[in-house]
DNA sequence: ACCTTCGGGACTGCCCGTTGAT
DNA sequence: ATCAACGGGCAGTCCCGAAGGT
């Protein structure tokens, strides 16, 4: 048999958690209430992870690898710089306006709460953002490079605000359950790349 | 005797609250914890606040009240629209840079570790960040208004953008403890108002 | 076939579980410490002992019947009413020196840690504490009778020192893990029974 | 004030669970029980007691103050090495008869649960054995050099003898709940003594 | 008036011995 | 003989009030 039913159930586990991980955050959620959402028992969950950390690191990794897997999806297919870039952003839109599950960005969330409180979680949150600073900032790159973008382009530059917006928007579009805000800013966003393009093109 | 003793031990326990609070979290950070800091007796502190939650949301209070007092420090001698949104940025690309309190932004780390947990401390953070964007906003219409900005300009959105990114550095500055990020958001505000009050010259 | 794989299977379960529950006790002993000793999973334990308690009890019975059958090899052989008793404490002071399982003396061990927890285990150390004390008072009441011993020795007293002092010096043995301490009780002992032997002859 | 109330229910709190893990084992007493005998709940015990180990590591200190006050009082007045002797085995036979607290022997039952589970209370046990062993030696040792026992008596192994017997002794008393093989032991003890006293006061 | 000491009790994460389905 | 699930029990921590003391 290829997937055990442990595997099927840890799975189950792995996602219900990882919504309410991501919703109430870790603290907030209690096993108890982990109980409540697997159906399992206490016992169950255990079988699974061997602590509540461990499930919360796992939970973190499952949500960041949809977003992950999104973007990819989005990205791969495209090969224009600007297209590439302009499709990872709409990827955070379209994540704002229906959402895979609820609570915002898990990095976003991981990254606060564990903040000054959980070195092992804080970390892996910097490693995913890392990540997404470095990918936006290849693309970037990539684009000066095949005269998409002007040479005098910081990179790195642009990618901090490219992420630091989308994380920003994520977070007002949570705060405020309204996905507007998150709009407004890949506008912005896009504006802006289209506008570096264009001078892009003309040099 | 204007001040008491009591008012001013208050005080302490608030001011060294409030930074461990933004530093730790308000659940990771325990009573016990507030003994330690404050000197006091768990006793002592319920004697200054009703309950852990009413400290947090004091505390919170104070750490936003000194942001928003630096704020309007910058701005208020200003008279020029543009300024005193550049201004008003500026000041918090020196909260990066000069922290007065560790943690990193207050209303940020409150509005993510309350949500889905704590509705009143994330209303509390909900009502900053209301604040927060119609002063930008209003700065903004008023640039418009004295036409400083062009009148194709959406306030609201721009508004949107410059609290989004803002509060998107604030969270890399302090995820990477690399107050750089920061500079880099803020400069590509300061660039983009500066090139629309070009705009808004020029038409 | 005479012994089924299931058979040997029991069998090794019971020495290995043996050592340990001699060893770290009844309680400090997890059914997960089992499973790593004996390589088998919980249920396969569960198999072939219906609990954790009757796997101690015969557990506690495959120790205790290690010792008795090392009593008897050494006494049966014998005739003298002295001879056999030395021989007997002279098996404890073996055991001390070159134990066949760890842990000290499993009656004494299992009789402290049942006493007052559980009955059932406790009732079993007391039985096999009164066959010892029984044997024992029967070897020197055959010492009385065939004129070993004088007749003002009292059978029962005795044979309360000879155990007393040997459980006494097995546990101080163990203490320290230095078996010297029960060659000294084991030396009181022999000289008290020659002496009360020189009496008898006397007499 | 010089006893506090804090220090009249740490003691109380004390005594109580130093009974109870005396007669039913620290393994076998759950937080839950001494929270019934003593009438405090939980946060209320550990207020005096950081762990269940903490306490646990008190009320052995407790039971085993006891015995050794007991101990000093019957000594410290007499003069005689051989009445020094007697008095203090006399002390553990009345023990067995009107037990301060229930149970059996402290440094006994500590030795025996601790062995192989856990090295702080078993350390506390080893270094009790340790003195009354020294103490006794010491006793003897007296004896000698006062010419109340031959020259040819090993104080050492005699120490152990005696120490080795009135533990083996109170383990039978406590098994069988019958005072009386400590009588019996005791007895043997004493007659020893007194035989190596008649040697002595011979030479 | 201010602070400490003491106690309460619910709740936490986790581990336990155990059982059924496979 | 295993794997998966169970559910009660464990020690320990939490926030909090009430009584006491200065």
């Amino acid at each position: 048999m290829a997937v055990t039913k442990g595997e099927r159930t840890r799975q189950r586990v792995l996602e219900r958690a990882a919504a309410v991980f991501n919703e109430r955050g870790y603290q907030a959620t209690s096993m108890a209430d982990l109980v409540e959402v697997t159906g399992l028992e206490k016992g169950g969950i255990y079988n699974h992870f061997g602590s509540k950390d461990d499930l919360a690191v796992a939970a973190y990794e499952h949500n960041t690898g949809i977003l992950a897997a999104a973007v990819r999806e989005a990205v791969v297919p495209l090969s224009g710089s600007l297209e590439r870039l302009l499709a990872a952003i709409e990827v955070y839109r379209r994540f704002a306006h229906e959402p895979p599950f609820p609570g915002g960005c898990p990095t976003l969330n991981t990254a606060i709460e564990s903040h000054g409180s959980d070195e092992r979680l804080h970390e892996k949150a910097r490693e995913v953002m890392r990540r997404l600073l470095g990918a936006t900032e290849r693309m970037v790159r990539r684009g000066i490079e095949d005269g998409t973008f002007p040479a005098s382009v910081d990179a790195r530059a642009l990618a901090t605000v490219i992420v630091g917006a989308i994380e920003g928007g994520l977070l007002l579009a949570e705060m405020y359950r309204d996905a507007s805000h998150m709009d407004r800013v890949t506008e912005h966003l896009g504006e802006h790349l289209r506008s570096l393009a264009e001078e892009g093109s003309e040099g």
